[in-house]
DNA sequence: TGTACATCAGTGAACGCGCGTTCACTGATGTAC
DNA sequence: TGTACATCAGTGAACGCGCGTTCACTGATGTAC
């Protein structure tokens, strides 16, 4: 049964998504090939038609869940009233609906302990996702020079990422709330 | 080979000290019954005369890492010069040192995305060593009401489990350092 | 444009391996008299 | 206090299971003439 070019980069792309979602909503060591292939409509079997080993599809998701992250992260800030940017991308961010969704969420919270014990590849598609989104979020400081721009940055994504990060494995939801609340708070302008 | 009450309780004691390293280091899910008892020097078998299942063992070990952890913010604390509790707190927590030594780090930071993941007993243990730590922390603001002093503990820690989170999973040292660099200097009161 | 053949996406079974868990066994420790 | 027996910590082999990976097979797609 074989398939067209077109309807074979469509299979792939579709692999990829589904693990982008997988592996944030489970973590990675804890899905299977079977399981992102069936999440993706197929059997497991077809993998290595796609894919040269599990690592490939690693690195491929997490770039992705990084770049599907930062068109987000642009268009909410290209939505939202001039010199209120960042405090539109604070309440999107630090909401309890990208809390409660990890599938879709934020790479850098929902994986990151894992990433930190990955390999190099996968640290690296880590790496350059988090340094286009600090980019992004600099250039927002637009009264800053860009090296102080960059460290605000740093530490507002510092704050941002911890907070969301405790606020998911934090079992009690009142303290969740305060976690995301009082960050928002107090890294509103 | 029965041995005594007084050396069961020894080993029981270091295989959760052992579980705990190894599950900081490598993971939950990464880490092996038999990896963890081989770190405390026995063999797998004899796992099951001291815990009923591996979560369980999960359990004791996050409740020592926090509770260990705990021990040490307190020490830290109480050696500080008057005044400068929360800037040695700082200094030792976003060190190179901690940074590059998960094994004996903070559970909130080398687990973080584990735990989010975990069954309830586990996300219990996390919270509850969590609220702890909030509650030392929130200590150091002597000149905030309770209220206030635990709201600045919480953003606090967001921004400190971030920043140590990011400087792991990072691959470019120089990131790794600004991160926790800028971090430190915008926390210091 | 039509035909013949090669390619290959996807299936489902199979591979070896390591996992969490169980078990028979050993022999020192604990306990009952 | 000494003796006889029960207990059980630890070992190492074994269990079923799911993992990542491989493979023979199918049949539609792509290609060469």
């Amino acid at each position: 049964m074989r398939k067209s070019k077109l309807e074979t980069a469509e299979t792939r792309k579709r692999i990829v998504e589904a693990a982008s979602a997988q592996f944030r909503e489970n973590g990675i060591a804890e899905t299977g090939l079977a399981d992102l292939m069936g999440a993706a409509g197929l059997t497991h079997g077809g993998f290595y038609k796609h894919f040269e080993s599990k690592e490939q599809v690693v690195v491929e998701s997490v770039e992705l869940a990084t770049q599907s992250m930062m068109r987000a992260t642009e268009a909410i800030l290209a939505a939202a009233p001039p010199g209120k940017e960042i405090q539109a991308f604070l309440a999107d961010y630090l909401s309890t609906d990208h809390q409660n969704h990890p599938a879709r969420a934020c790479p850098f919270a929902t994986l990151s302990c894992d990433a930190a014990r990955s390999s190099d590849a996968v640290r690296t598609a880590f790496t350059r996702g988090f340094q286009n989104l600090v980019e992004t979020i600099a250039r927002q400081f637009k009264d800053l020079s860009p090296a102080a721009a960059k460290k605000e940055a740093l530490v507002t994504l510092s704050t941002m990422i911890g907070a969301l990060t405790i606020s998911r494995f934090v079992n009690d939801p009142d303290l969740s709330t305060a976690v995301l609340r009082e960050a928002k708070k107090h890294l509103t302008p």
